[in-house]
DNA sequence: AATCCGGGGGT
DNA sequence: ACCCCAGGATT
C-alpha cells in the first residue's frame, strides 16, 4: 500500500481535531473498502448481499439485539425471532410478555420491551411503513443514534455512516485521534468530533450507502481489532494514522473502567408439586419485571429488595424457616452483572404437594398473585422455548443449584 | 457527563 | 480474570 495517511505526518500526541481525508482519498478509500467488503464480508442472517437491502424490520430487530450484544450470540436468536415474528404487524400483535419471554437470556430486557413498543408505533403512527427520515427513525423508543443510521443506511441507502464501537475504533486508529473507546465518558468531547469526522468519510453522491456503513463495521470486527489488529491485511491501512506514525497500539485510548461492586445474599427455591415459585421484581432497576426466585440482596444496601410489603414478608417468612427440616442449604450461586457481582447462598424449601399451600405462605402470595406476579414453573419448563415467562440466567442458575445439590 | 442496564465469548 | 462487545435511557 503506497500511500500515506494524508494529513497527520508529525502527530507526537494525540491531535486536538481529528484527521481530514482530501475528496481523492475518500474516493479511493471508498473504492479499497468496498473491493475489501465484498470479498471478505461475513454472511450473516440478516445481511443483505449483492445490491439487495434488508427491510427496515429485519435491520431494526437484528441492530436491537446486537446492541451489547455479539454477532455470535444474536444469530441464532434472530434467525428464531424473525421466523415466529415475521414483519412489523405481526410482532406489533404480539404481547410484550410474548416478547421478553424470547428475548430470555439475552440481557438488557429493555431493548426488548423498546423493541415492541417501536413496532408498535411503526404500525399505529406510520401505517405499518418504517419512516425513512433519520429523526423521525430516532424517536422511536430504543432507537438511539446508532440504530437510527443504522436503519437509514443499511435499509434505505441513506448516506449516513452508523458508529457503532467497532466504527469508533476503526476511526480512533485511521485519524489517530482519541477516545473511540468503549463505555466511560469521552475525554472531552472527543466522542462527538470523532462522530461528525466519521460521518465526513461518506460520499453522498456514490451509492452503496448501506454497504460502505457495513464494510466499516465488517472492518472492526474483522481486521481493525481490538487488540491485535491485523493491520497487514487491512485495505486501508494506506490512509491510517495511526498505522503511519506505528502507534496502532495507543489507539483508541482505553476508558478507566469502574470498580464492580459485590454483593452478598440468599434465595430460596421454594417448590411445590414439581413447580418452582418465582416472583417478579418491580419494574424498575436491574431485572425489572423480570422473575426470580425470592431472594434478598441483589439491590445492595441492605434491605431494598422489593422494598414493599409482601416481597419484604416473604424473605422474612423463609428466613424463618431456614432451620426446619423441609429446607436444606442447596449451595451457592454467583452471577456476575455489568456492574455487581451477586454471590448467594441457595436454600431448596420443598412443600408437600399433597395439600395445598400452607396458609404462611398463601396469605402472603395471593393479593402478589392477584397482580400477577407470582408465577409457578414447572422444571421441566426451565429450558423449555416456548416458556410464557421471560427468565434472565440468574434465575436459571439459581433453580439449577438446587437441582444440582439436593439430588446427593 | 455519569450511571445504569445482562450476558457471553475471546484471550 | 479481564476485556469489550453492531448502545440507549435516565439522571
Amino acid at each position: 500500500m503506497a500511500r500515506m495517511a494524508s494529513a497527520t505526518s508529525s502527530a507526537s500526541s494525540v491531535s486536538a481535531t481529528p484527521a481530514t481525508l482530501t475528496a481523492r482519498d475518500l474516493r479511493m478509500f471508498r473504492r479499497r473498502l468496498l473491493a475489501w467488503y465484498d470479498r471478505e464480508a461475513r454472511t450473516l442472517p440478516w445481511r443483505a448481499r449483492g445490491g439487495r437491502r434488508a427491510s427496515a424490520y429485519r435491520v431494526l430487530v437484528s441492530e436491537m439485539m446486537l446492541q451489547q450484544t455479539r454477532v455470535a450470540v444474536v444469530a441464532g436468536r434472530y434467525r428464531d425471532f424473525v421466523r415466529r415474528w415475521p414483519g412489523a404487524r405481526s410482532l406489533a400483535a404480539a404481547s410484550e410478555d410474548e416478547v421478553l419471554a424470547a428475548w430470555s437470556g439475552l440481557g438488557y430486557y429493555a431493548r426488548a420491551r423498546n423493541l415492541h413498543r417501536a413496532v408498535c408505533e411503526v404500525v399505529s403512527r406510520h401505517g405499518g411503513r418504517f419512516p425513512r427520515d433519520l429523526r423521525a427513525l430516532r424517536r422511536l423508543p430504543g432507537v438511539g443514534e446508532y440504530t437510527a443510521s443504522a436503519l437509514a443506511a443499511l435499509a434505505f441507502d441513506e448516506p449516513v455512516v452508523a458508529v457503532d464501537g467497532n466504527v469508533r475504533r476503526v476511526a480512533s486508529r485511521l485519524f489517530a485521534f482519541g477516545n473511540g473507546a468503549f463505555g466511560g465518558g469521552d475525554g472531552g468531547g472527543d466522542a462527538r468530533r470523532l462522530d461528525s469526522a466519521v460521518q465526513g468519510l461518506v460520499l453522498r453522491d456514490a451509492g452503496r450507502h448501506g454497504d460502505f456503513a457495513q464494510a466499516l463495521m465488517e472492518l472492526g470486527a474483522l481486521v481493525c481489532r481490538p487488540r491485535s489488529p491485523l493491520c497487514g491485511e487491512c485495505p486501508v491501512s494506506g490512509f491510517c494514522a495511526a498505522y503511519s506514525a506505528g502507534r496502532v497500539a495507543e489507539f483508541p485510548v482505553r476508558a478507566e473502567r469502574a470498580r464492580r461492586d459485590v454483593r452478598e445474599g440468599r434465595a430460596w427455591v421454594v417448590e411445590h408439586g414439581g413447580r418452582v415459585l418465582l416472583v417478579a421484581r418491580g419494574r424498575r432497576g436491574l431485572l425489572g419485571g423480570m422473575f426470580l426466585p425470592p431472594l434478598e440482596g441483589l439491590d445492595g444496601d441492605g434491605d431494598s429488595d422489593g422494598g414493599d410489603g409482601e416481597r419484604a414478608l416473604l424473605i422474612e417468612a423463609l428466613s424463618a424457616r431456614i432451620s426446619s427440616r423441609s429446607c436444606v442449604e442447596a449451595g451457592e450461586a454467583r452471577h456476575i452483572f455489568t456492574h455487581v457481582d451477586f454471590r448467594a447462598r441457595v436454600y431448596g424449601l420443598r412443600l408437600s404437594s399433597s395439600r395445598g399451600l400452607p396458609r404462611w405462605l398463601s396469605d402472603i402470595l395471593d393479593p402478589m398473585e392477584a397482580r400477577g406476579e407470582v408465577v409457578w414453573l414447572s422444571r421441566g419448563d426451565l429450558h423449555a422455548e416456548t416458556r410464557a415467562v421471560a427468565l434472565p440466567r440468574l434465575t436459571i442458575k439459581l433453580i439449577e443449584t438446587t437441582k444440582r445439590d439436593i439430588g446427593h
